[in-house]
Formats: structure tokens, sequence, C-alpha cells
DNA sequence: TCCAGGATGTTCT
DNA sequence: GAACATCCTGGAC
């Protein structure tokens, strides 16, 4: 296992998120290492896409967008802090949700950390996720090509199926369905 | 300095 | 499925 190149990262966001399903998201932190598989992710593009913070005004909080792939864009809502990494090329806009994980290892400082024993509430939510990794703000930034700290890892899981739907708690949405998960599993947020 | 709003989560019915 | 707690941010003053 090894982590995406940025060329991985560097494509259209419903195709970064279609494949990002499956793959391994890697958090060492001091008090310990978090590791989970991604289940379920969104696509947000640049200029006409209302639900994008890309499609308001350059500003210091969603500049990332704008910068080039395979970076954590991280940014709160609702006094919860969301994990994002920005796809496309440096000057194109755009990002991948990350909405739920399956936890892999590290359940029990996710427990902690999460204040709950019940693992199906442990990371099926993209607010609840970042709180069992142990990701905030502090990450903003981090090129996940190349950080030992969080990354991503390619992987084997390959035996699902890929469901999609329009996209979650957003006023406006496209046209396009822009929320991908794998159907079944049960840490899929909704 | 104030304050509305937001890509949510939890706890109710 | 609906109410409401939560709290940071930037723009409005």
């Amino acid at each position: 296992m090894k982590p995406f190149p940025r060329s991985f990262y560097e494509r259209d966001p419903a195709k970064v998120a279609r494949e990002l399903l499956g793959k391994v998201l890697v958090h060492r932190s001091p008090e310990g290492t978090t590791i989970g598989k991604i289940v379920e992710t969104e696509a947000y593009f640049g200029r006409g896409d209302p639900a994008s913070r890309a499609s308001r005004k350059r500003t210091k909080l969603n500049e990332l967008m704008w910068w080039r792939g395979g970076l954590a864009f991280i940014y709160m809502v609702h006094a919860k802090w969301m994990f994002n990494v920005t796809v496309e090329r440096e000057g194109t806009p755009g990002a991948v949700l990350i909405r739920a994980l399956e936890p892999l290892d590290g359940i029990e400082l996710m427990k902690s950390r999460r204040g709950v024993e019940d693992k199906k509430l442990l990371t099926s939510g993209p607010g609840r996720l970042t709180q069992a990794m142990g990701i905030t703000y502090d990450h903003h930034k981090m090129d996940l090509t190349r950080s030992r700290v969080l990354t991503v890892l390619d992987d084997t899981f390959t035996n699902f199926k890929i469901a999609r739907s329009h996209r979650i708690g957003v006023s406006a949405d496209l046209k396009r369905k822009l929320r991908f998960f794998i159907r079944g599993n049960p840490f899929v947020s909704k």
C-alpha cells in the first residue's frame, strides 16, 4: 500500500470521488494511529455549482479549492470540522468531501475521542469521522501525497457495488448525482 | 464588536 | 422526521 500520486487527484471531481471509495485514510497522531476505509464521498465543482464554496468569491477560507490536487481542505460547518481533498489542477477549483468511513484500526482511540462505544456512531458522518480520526484545522493544507501524518493509501477493497444520490444538506444542488457510496455498507451516513 | 448562517449531530416524537 | 444545540467565520456595523 502506498499513497496516491498527485495525478490521481488532478482529475474531474466526480471521477476522484467515485474512485476514493474503498481506499484507506490513515492519521498518525501523537495519541496513536487511526485508519478507516472510505465508504461515502461527495464531489464539488467551482463555478456553476451552487453548493460549492468555490462558487462564491475566492477568500482565505475557500482558496484551497483553486490549489493543486491532493491537499487536505478543512473547514467548519455547524461547529464540526469537514475533511475534503482538493482535486483538479492548480487554477481549477474542485474538492471531494469525505462523508463516512468504516473503522479499521485504532478503534479504541476513536471511541475515546468520540465519547461513544457504538462502533456505528464513530465515523458515519462528516463531522463524526473528523472527531474520531482527530482531524482539525491543524491539518489544513497538508499534502496527502507526501505527508506521513495524514494520507490516503491505495488498497485492494474492490468487492463492492457503488450507488449514487444527490448531495446531502445542500440548499441548491445540481442535476447530476454527486454523492457516491458503497451500497449496503453499514457505515454510510444515511 | 456583533451577529447570521452553515456541505451537522443528537435527541426527541 | 423534526426540533434544537453547537461555535467559528467574515462581513456588517
